[in-house]
DNA sequence: AGAATTATCCAAAACGTTTTGGATAATTAT
DNA sequence: ATAATTATCCAAAACGTTTTGGATAATTCT
């Protein structure tokens, strides 16, 4: 029921051909023809159907983003800044943003992957919360389809992407905190299969040991990285006998969920007890008191790797395939003197 | 250099229709050959082109939602739930989810909606913050492509979605504030060409009359519905030489923005001033202190109106095309007596 | 004048799937 | 034995675009 070209072909007495070359800047067509056939298409309301040039050309012109957990993560102010700045980068670029959820190495995971790589739904894919040994980076080697990664995993050296020097922003966090008199400090965690994990992790490891502090195993804290779980991992480390003056988050949500445990504890945030984070998204601007935080500019990371990726697809050589940047450490009001 | 049903065929040594007919379950392929095509094209790893497919069928198994923003709005966390209720719908009914973000009325929302609908890219469109004469409406019945809204516009009369009963939810908003004792209360809203505004304007309106309470021009402000709006807002209300004792906002975001003002005062929240917003966001339970607010399940509708999308893109009758929900006064600690 | 080249148009193939309208052998009914 | 029906397979068309490999008339060169 749309117009196709072969109405406008029709139309104008004219190949098919004709006003496929015309409309694509051939120049094997006479100048009159193809101002003849430009305003007729537009006139007619001509708009070429995507299935039909994809099947041709063998390109979608979409890239696609699976968020790796429940479909709640959308409401995570990470993962729906990352979706931002990918949107905006694919829009820039003429290209569509295809996107779902489904929790790690699950079953519908590794569904959707299947089905819009090898059924050329995508043109490439963004992959972040990279894993440690990531299948799906493995996965899109095989199937030789463009995708670029925040972070390297460990089991893959094919590397295109964006990674963050979670080491010395962890580092220079402890160092932090060490000077302002904190000696026990504590670290709430993701799953140790994650790769921001094992860096923060080493991160907070190293600055212990560079401080001379001996780590204290009931001081790490596992969490699946939501606020709700900051929010119980934290409980777990205030309820202790002997607990930290400071607690360190792998992320601003968890941070922000330890916020809300200390609250309850009728703790005074920044004086009873410190608590940091990462990330920089901007409710932590906003919180109460507003968290110390490393800020990686998740905005602009993401754009950055959409329009890497776009490049990749295209076939234009990357400037640089290894961006590595540096957090930067924002102390406010959630950590003060031990 | 994926393998297509020509592969799978030219294996067998069978045609293309019977490798095709095998796979979808014809009647009129033999029980044993049906079970070697399907065990080939296992193992030779068959997935259907989804372009050719989408070709043929006419059918692209994706579903559009234009978020009516900067890409900023990614980051609300009223789209980013009603995101996330449309993906998990989306993928729940085999379907994919494309996303973008532009401006209302601009130059890219007519772009993105011409291509995708006219260009075929998605079988159906989701459309919500509906305008009180909505272009996008309009355009989506004209071009016969299935599409569901929150809200329904007043210059559309072929209105198939989800609708939020603000007016009673506002008018039980005021008359509970005017138990508490306030006489003096504010609103702060959005564009007055939004439905959203319309309907909680007329409830925060129609309340002040049930009160018998004049209403004030100097009290109402608009906003552009984000958080930084809504400070801003909230501090002209808190300038004036006789400020309101209650601010109502048209949205928990605003209501937020402006909690942060009155914070910035120095005012005690809940006392000082009360504050109340409307969606029943996840973070309203967390701000300090909890926001009341008018919640309507915006997940929840989401999936429904994904629901309701891929029901009609299918051609099964609905069961009901048009429906009502009542938002659910939460009280909390944001509002006291006056 | 005739050969060579150029400008400008076009038919058909191609992309990969599904559907249509068969062909043919086997089976069943008369 | 022959006609009618059924089971099971297949070639080609179709979807709508782009590309390939032309055809033909006009122009330029010798």
């Amino acid at each position: 029921m749309s117009t196709t070209i072969r109405d406008v072909a029709k139309r104008l007495k004219l190949s098919i051909t004709t006003v496929s070359r015309a409309l694509d800047g051939y120049d094997d067509v006479a100048e009159s023809t193809r101002e003849l056939v430009i305003s007729t298409a537009r006139e007619m309301r001509y708009v070429p159907n995507r299935a039909a040039r994809q099947l041709r050309r063998q390109r979608t012109e979409t890239i696609g983003y699976i968020l790796p957990a429940e479909g709640t993560g959308f409401t995570d102010l990470f993962f729906s800044e990352f979706i931002a700045g990918l949107s905006d980068e694919a829009t820039l670029g003429h290209y569509d943003l295809l996107v779902a959820a489904a929790p790690p190495d699950s079953k519908a995971e590794k569904e959707l992957y299947k089905r819009w790589v090898q059924g050329g739904k995508v043109d490439g894919i963004i992959v972040n919360r990279v894993r440690l040994s990531d299948w799906r980076l493995h996965f899109l080697s095989r199937q030789h389809v463009p995708h670029v990664s925040l972070e390297r995993s460990l089991s893959h050296l094919d590397f295109v992407g964006v990674e963050v020097d979670s080491l010395s922003g962890l580092l220079e966090l402890i160092a932090y905190l060490v000077s302002q008199g904190h000696r026990r400090i504590a670290y709430i965690g993701g799953g140790s299969d994650l790769k921001i994990d094992h860096d923060r992790f080493a991160g907070y490891q190293a600055g212990l040991e560079a401080a001379a502090i001996g780590s204290d195993p009931v001081l790490v804290v596992r969490s699946n990285i939501t606020s709700e779980d900051g929010y119980r991992a934290a409980r777990q480390l205030l309820d202790l006998a002997n607990r930290p003056t400071a607690i360190v988050c792998i992320n601003d949500l968890t941070a922000i969920g330890a916020m809300h445990a200390a609250h309850e504890r009728g703790l005074m945030i920044g004086r009873d007890v410190s608590i940091a984070g990462f990330d920089g998204i901007a409710d932590a601007a906003h919180t109460e008191p507003p968290l110390t935080t490393l800020e990686q500019p998740v905005y602009t990371v993401a754009r950055q790797l959409a329009h890497m990726l776009l490049a990749m697809i295209a076939g234009t050589p990357l400037e640089t395939k290894q961006v590595r940047i540096q957090p930067k450490l924002l102390i406010r009001s959630s950590t003060g003197r031990a």
